[in-house]
DNA sequence: GTTAGCACTCGTATAAATCGAGTGCTAACC
DNA sequence: GGTTAGCACTCGATTTATACGAGTGCTAAC
């Protein structure tokens, strides 16, 4: 398992090395690192002739490539693989930074607001996109249903959970019904599910349509219809909050007008970046796609960096930032990691 | 009131003719518009030496100007200005179009969904950035106020206004109560309050909390500042949906990627935005921001069209739209009239 | 294994030349 | 008087040529 140089398939100390200098490098300033450069960045007492060598047999193996002959080496999304997994220190953050950050996530009684602030604080602190991902199911047990009348036959419901959220919904009705009447259909509901897990709920109201449907009198119907409504809409929040999207303007890599629209355009589009963080869900700590390997042509030249984060040691959601390729990883990793940490810890104390 | 060619301060008929047109025509293909081309466009037989000769005078009078002094002419903020004022004719909205736009915004219960579908609707159609304001104040009468009692003694208070609108709110206190007393003291402030106007309940809520503070009950204390927290919610609810703006990505005009730096951050920002509109609640109809004229310095190369929509003959909002300052004024004129009419419409109906 | 030397590549920067759309002006025209 | 043809001129955009330099691969010597 040592190695001198050269081995065919195996990278050899000194080259991956090498690899790591000239990551940090580019990650620095963005330009192509060439042989003279970086013999003298490496610290041991080698000619650029040397490392040529090397960077020839990196290049060979994928892990670098160098744009056109003759200018410097770049990392390949092998190359920052490999550095990822095993040659990058991440750096421990300062006690003070931690704390700032968490005087960012505090005393905002609300979930969904605790939520946005995190990906803005994701955000602002590595300069890149942050987004977070809303709780994923398990928005919590069914508490509390209500139904108001409006005008014109509507009616108002309005769904709280244990976790205290409230979604409402407005439903068309076919006849308005008496204040009385909705009120006893309500607690009629609560009487049978609070305390239960929405998605059982669900599952039973959809039931009870089909089975009990003849059984039912007319305002229970009903009942049953719209407490299906606004518990869909409960589970059914299938959203983001991505903050600091012009931050990625910043960087030249992605300075093309073409670029930077299909990337805003998936931004406020939402889908695929939703689709891309919930194969996030499972992993245990953080995660992350280089480049193409999101499979994702619309992230090619961009990378994803997300860690889960959950309410009592279950994992309820996940949250990242999305910036170029080249990427401080050092840096963000740990920003990251922290983050998820802070608002598990913030949703936990709710 | 008539006029021969080259009135000193006056702009002879024929000149404004021509100013229609070449400003018809840059809309069109955003180049500047020289002499020869103007020539075949107006209709009128003349060479474009007279072209030229008209042009100058158009020039000096500042409704034109050419980017170098061998180039065609392009519009000023003035020449707009004149352009929308007086020369403009807006071409009537097919009748199909304005069915589709109508069913965009149809069954759409919620309020809140409703104007985020106007801001989609306004850009899908102009291929402009779209904004809707949220209903400014006005959100309607309080009608049922609830509390909730949470873990680690926070209280959900839940506010119901009569439009339909649900606020809600996590507040802190300093003890855990029983729902019962929450409940009486949601009894309470419903008897007091149902049906009167936001503003009013509120200022009522602050005077009672300085004078009676001594004749209330520890309870009924607490739940007042729980409710003016809500309304305060309720009421400061100052916001407005942005949609399309990666449609502005596509005019080479503001194609600079830190333009759209500036224009992007003032988007998440949204205040100056809000002002903006906010400045334009008061206006009758269509109003028309060219350039220089809304004052913001952000805005330079763009233009900003709104209408003032409303529920009840009532205005409550404003929508409209930003793109550069060369867009498709008589078109864009009536779809925003439109998009206004229909969403009053909508409300309306609720 | 390391290194100096050298020919070679190729993007970038600079300068010169060319092109052409469009101008302003003048003098002739109706 | 307004209108027009003619002409010299301007100036951005495009092309071409040239030079520069950072960096490479390879070979031969250490």
């Amino acid at each position: 398992m040592t190695s001198t140089a050269g081995g065919d398939n195996q990278v050899s100390e000194r080259a991956q090395h090498f690899l790591k200098v000239l990551i940090e490098r580019y990650i620095r300033d963005g330009q192509p690192v060439g042989s003279r450069t970086l013999s003298k960045e490496t610290g041991l007492e080698l000619s650029p002739a040397t490392v040529r060598n090397v960077m020839a047999d990196l290049e060979e193996m994928g892990l670098v490539s160098s744009p056109h002959i003759s200018s410097g080496r770049v990392p390949t999304d092998l190359g920052y693989r490999l550095f990822i997994d095993s040659l990058l220190t991440v750096k421990r953050l300062a006690e003070q930074e931690v704390a700032a950050m968490r005087r960012q996530l505090n005393d905002l009684g609300d979930a969904s607001t605790l939520i946005e602030r995190a990906s803005q604080l994701l955000s602002g602190v590595t300069r890149l996109a942050g987004v977070v991902m809303m709780p994923r199911h398990e928005h919590g047990a069914f508490r509390q249903i209500e139904f108001l009348s409006l005008s014109g036959g509507r009616v108002l419901a309005i769904l709280v959970t244990s976790e205290g959220e409230v979604h409402n919904r407005v439903v068309n009705t076919d006849r308005s019904y008496l204040p009385a009447e909705l009120e006893q259909a309500a607690n009629c509901l609560n009487a049978m599910f609070t305390g239960q897990d929405l998605h059982a709920v669900r599952r039973r109201l959809v039931a009870d349509m089909k089975t009990t449907r003849e059984h039912m009198d007319r305002v229970m119907l009903q009942a049953v219809e719209m407490a299906q409504g606004v518990v869909e809409a409960a589970e059914g929040t299938d959203d983001c909050f991505i903050a600091g999207q012009t931050n990625l303007m910043e960087f030249n890599e992605l300075a093309s007008v073409e670029r930077l629209k299909q990337l805003f355009d998936a931004f406020t589009e939402k889908s695929q970046i939703l689709h891309l963080l919930d194969r996030c869900i499972a992993a245990e700590g953080v995660q992350i796609f280089v480049g193409e390997e999101s499979g994702y042509q619309l992230l090619d030249d961009c990378s994803l960096v997300t860690a889960p984060y959950g309410s009592d040691d279950q994992v309820i959601g996940v949250l990242g930032v999305i910036g170029p390729t080249r990427m401080n990883y050092p840096r963000v990793i740990p920003l990251v990691d922290m983050t998820a940490r802070l608002l598990t810890a913030a949703l936990k104390q709710q």
